[in-house]
This record gives C-alpha cells, structure tokens and sequence, in this order.
DNA sequence: TAAGTATGTTAAG
DNA sequence: TTAACCTACTTAC
C-alpha cells in the first residue's frame, strides 16, 4: 500500500535485483501476458519512478508502466521463482532473483513517447532531482480549493497520498480546510521542504515516520503513535484519540474521497 | 463464510 | 458525487 517514498523504493529494488540482466517477465495470472511477451528475455535496463508510477525500463522495447493503486504490492525473492501463488500479474525473474507483483490498478507496456506523457500529467515530486515546486505553488496560490483537497492533486505534489498529507499538515500546523490562495508562500515552501525530508527518510527506511530526530519540532515531544502501517505518525488514523501535543481530541472528515485526519489545537488558522 | 479494511485512480451518472 | 476495480488479510458472525 504505497505512496511515492514506496515506489521511488521498488525504482530501486528492481534495478538493484535485475539492472543490465536478460531476464524472464511473465503473467501467470494472465492479464499482462501479451505486454510480458514483448519483453520476456530481453535487458532489463533501468527503472524511473515519478509519484505513484513506476516504470521498469527495456531499451527500445519499452517501459512497463506499474501503478499500485490501494492493494498493489511487489515481493522480492533470491534464487528462480517458486510455483506461483496467488494472482501474480507481472513476474521478472532471473536464476538469482525474482520478483512478483499483485493487485496493481496498472501494469502496462508503454512506448517511451507514451511514458513521457504520463509525466507530463504529473506534477514535482518531492523525491525527483528535477521537481521544481514552483510548478505546484503556481496551482495552489490562486486555488479557491482547500490545502487538504491540493495536496492528493497529483499535478501539484506528485507522490503524496494520505498519510503525508494528513501528516506534514499537523506538522506545519496549517488548517486543512484553509484554501490555497490563502497558503503564504513561505508555508508552501515549508510544507514542501517537510515533505522532500519526510519522504526522503520514508524510501530509506520504507515506512512513514513523522517524528525522525533530525527534524523533529521541539513541541513534538511526546512519541508518536505506532500505525499498523508499521510508520510512527502523530494524526494519521488517530481518530478520537488525544493529540500527543496539545491534549485535543483529532478529528477525521472525508475530504477528496480520502480519511483526512487533523488536530483542531494544533491546525488553526 | 461473510464483511470490512487499506498509503489510489478512473469512469459513469 | 458515487461506484467500480485490483488483492490479501483481519475481524465478525
């Protein structure tokens, strides 16, 4: 279950696994069997990743385009694949490495102009050298839609879903409901500088923490709450609960079809 | 065994 | 705005 630090994570595993290999790509669920075809025993030459999309690269054959969307997950294994389980709809594999992928909204095989299209429909990623967050700004300035809805607009943060959203909000203790345009941008480049840290620290360790030691705001100074997603977070699904810094009772609405959580104390304004 | 849940996106109404 | 979709796992009955 990913957001962008999840994906920019695969990028790696899978060049890590399979980088300048001939390697085997099959479907035994069956649904990408004929994209499979087209690449089975060819090079597997490079992997990119831009928010939520990842795509596995072989040469002039083409891309696959992985989006995991709510169930997608990768398991990476050594040695040859085993007998498969489950409904795997993209296996790579090589006598040394394997890797399965099930439940993804996506799995497709693209031209590099139909790659190139996909980001062009993405905004910067905090996580990509080339993100420039000015494109995001220029959106959330005039924006008459709440700071909450912009930050799950792919085009404006490409990468962030809902617990960095619900999470780097309480950090900067801004209002999800406050409307873009009313964002200074001194917040922006905050929020921003917070979520190039948060997700940095997110692919290196593989898990979202709030609270690593490096960043922590000196009010934080109670420990954060232990999510089942395995990250320690302050607000995210902590609805009811006391907010570990001022005491308030966080609140959760659905915003954008998502669970927004938010402390009322600590997010005014 | 059935229902509910999940870090997401798209298409239909 | 709502429903549909991809899968596996947990909880309720």
């Amino acid at each position: 279950m990913p957001e962008g630090h999840v994906i920019h994570r695969l990028a790696g595993r899978y060049a890590d696994a399979f980088g300048g290999d001939v390697v085997r790509v099959d479907s035994p669920q069956g649904r990408f069997a004929d994209g499979a075809k087209r690449v089975d025993d060819r090079v597997l030459t490079s992997t990119d990743a831009h928010g939520k999309q990842l795509f596995i690269g072989f040469g002039e054959n083409g891309w696959i385009r992985v989006h995991l969307g709510l169930y997608g997950k990768v398991a990476f294994g050594d040695g040859p694949p085993p007998a498969p389980v489950g409904a795997i709809r993209l296996r790579i594999s090589t006598e040394s490495a394997h890797a399965e992928l099930r439940g993804p909204t996506v799995c497709e095989l693209l031209t590099s102009t139909e790659k190139s299209a996909v980001h062009d429909r993405l905004g910067p990623d905090p996580l990509r050298e080339d993100a420039d967050p000015d494109d995001g700004w220029k959106r959330v300035r005039t924006s008459r839609v709440s700071i909450a809805s912009l930050l799950m607009n792919q085009r404006i943060a490409a990468g962030v879903g809902n617990i960095y959203r619900a999470e780097v909000l309480f950090r900067q203790g801004i209002d999800p409901y406050r409307l873009g345009r009313n964002v200074t941008r001194d917040e922006w480049d905050r929020v921003w500088g917070d979520l190039v840290t948060l997700m940095r620290d997110g692919v290196r360790t593989g898990r979202i923490d709030t609270v690593a030691p490096q960043h922590t705001p000196e009010a934080m100074n109670r420990p954060p709450r232990v999510d089942d997603h395995g990250g320690e977070v302050y607000v995210y699904r902590r609805f009811g609960a006391d907010c570990l810094v001022c005491g308030e009772s966080i609140r959760t609405d659905v915003v954008e079809g998502r669970n927004l959580f938010w402390c009322p104390g600590c997010q005014k304004g």
